[in-house]
DNA sequence: TATCATCATAGTACCTTAGTAAGAAGGAGG
DNA sequence: CCTCCTTCTTACTAAGGTACTATGATGATA
């Protein structure tokens, strides 16, 4: 009875954009500064490497990697490790962290809706978690 | 330059499933004991009243609400408000809260990849948020 | 100029969301 | 008993997003 609406939950989770490309560049950041090729860093976390491709140049384009093209090509992480918040990586392939949409006219700025409160103080609390962690807390050693 | 792949994020947010339930929910509280009709809930929360009509039959499967047939039915919350947090709500709705899947050769329980901190951390705070907060902090009063 | 890498667009199958449509089930009042 | 009025349930649908694949252009190095 109603399982099928609920069963098979999608919500309130990240794509796997987010998932690859946090694989990515912790991938990196384990031999940063050195750089590494999208066909290295594909074939040992698994990932589609056409698919990485195109994730890649959403980071390159954030400026959290920098690349080189041609032969001896690659990518480097742009900034130290320490320097680089999970947040980051996350919002810019995942667009911006906001549990809920809240518009209409019962979410406008001037009719707050009671659940909006919900919205707002988990938005915050998701933020603060994201880019409190670094890619530097990810990697051993 | 691969922006359609971000421009439009659905990522990371709940449904209008939780947004609806939430609505619906803080409107049986401000009438708490009393109870309400999926109509009246529905054209003072602005929702679609069928659409309601299946979500609600979510919510009493979840025991937060009770129902009642026939003429003068109606639905009533099955607690005080100050006894239902907000994520029991949310998780009834948009299925258990976990910010990503994680499962296959690099995520099972042998091998955790190093974003999988990311996603346990998160999915903490998350429920930590939602739980902490309760049906009756929302209501005006 | 051949090779090897990044860069970019187009297209696809599959799935989820957010509903609508249609009606069955059941209690209250006449 | 009958008819309202409510809840309850299944089935269906359009729109849109995800997670890719396919195909090739661009550009640096040897």
């Amino acid at each position: 009875m109603y399982t099928n609406l609920v069963d098979i939950n999608k919500n309130m989770r990240f794509s796997t954009k987010a998932e690859y490309g946090l694989k990515a560049m912790t991938n990196l950041a384990q031999c940063y500064p050195a750089q590494k090729t999208i066909g290295e860093i594909a074939s040992q976390e698994n990932i589609s490497q056409k698919y990485l491709e195109r994730l890649m140049g959403i980071l390159r384009n954030g400026e959290v990697v920098q690349s080189s093209k041609g032969k001896q090509g690659g990518y480097v992480l742009s900034k130290d490790p320490k320097k680089i918040p999970v947040g980051e990586i996350i919002e810019l392939l995942d667009g911006d962290i906001a549990p809920m949409r809240c518009v209409g006219k019962f979410c406008s700025s001037e009719h707050k809706c009671p659940s909006s409160v919900v919205w707002n103080k988990l938005g915050v609390q998701i933020k603060k978690t994201l880019y409190g962690m670094k890619l530097s807390d990810l990697i051993k050693n």
